[in-house]
DNA sequence: CTTGACCCTGAAGTAAACTACAGGGGTTAA
DNA sequence: TTAACCCCTGTAGTTTACTTCAGGGTCAAG
């Protein structure tokens, strides 16, 4: 049986955040000890780790409640897995797409600037002020 | 002279959020007609669409607003404003690093998973479980 | 004269994932 | 016994870019 602090250490996240994920029903509650400090099952930093990796790949908390349910569910099937891992995907596939559409503008817009002069005659604050200056 | 809903229409913003710009110091506060209402100059709309165009290249409001200061002053130069487009480029690559990476071993895992069968034979959650199964 | 569209202020709520703080108790070793 | 840690609860703060709400004034049309 090991402290908070023990769990927080291996698991490699804060006291705080632990208490967090107990309070957000990301893990089941531990029992007390008789001083009233939660005492958690060694298999309480496994539980932690899969938390974190879950965040790693892009999971939401939200997700991660509903893939520990799923987990934990013997009726669950791993196509209900596979599909919230194909949804956080083309969810990341939208946002790539975002910045690297975001990015490709305004480096364009950086190229057009020889970074020297006024900002009066500046190509980047043009474009932004739609001022195309050709 | 505009009321803030002519603006915000031809903005493309909601009053609400007008009123929020010149709350955070992002609007030169406007004129105020007899009855209390805001009254903008023209050039406002201008103005409005240079935030936008700018929050849609992946500035921040705190950026934008360092960036108006920017524009309105003489002494500034080009540079300084090439300097903060080249720094939102580095954010943005990061960022799309990172994503990238996500989704790279999360499509990996998805790969792996035929989507038949319990969720106890589910190599998405072995993953995350650092139980791979080879 | 009342209805509806517009405007005002100030405060609070939203998402996400925690962190920090106030105020207190438990444990251990010098 | 006092310092140095650890633990507890409950509440509030953080960030970003707004939105929503409560409560109320203004104005033109019918």
């Amino acid at each position: 049986m090991l402290s908070i602090g023990e769990v927080a250490k291996q698991g490699g996240v804060s006291v705080e955040a632990l208490r967090y994920y107990e309070r957000e029903g990301l893990m089941t509650v531990p029992h007390r000890d008789v001083n009233g400090y939660r005492r958690y099952e060694p298999d309480a930093v496994r539980h932690i780790r899969f938390i974190k990796r879950a965040q790693d790949v892009g999971f939401t908390l939200s997700d991660i409640k509903d893939l520990l349910s799923l987990k934990a569910d013997p009726d669950a099937s791993c196509s209900d897995v596979r599909l919230r891992a194909e949804e956080k995907v083309r969810d990341m596939d939208a946002k790539i797409a975002m910045l690297t559409g975001m990015r490709a503008v305004l480096s364009a817009w950086v190229k057009e600037c020889r970074g020297t002069g006024p900002v009066t005659d500046c190509p980047i604050l043009d474009a932004l002020d739609n001022n195309p200056k050709g």
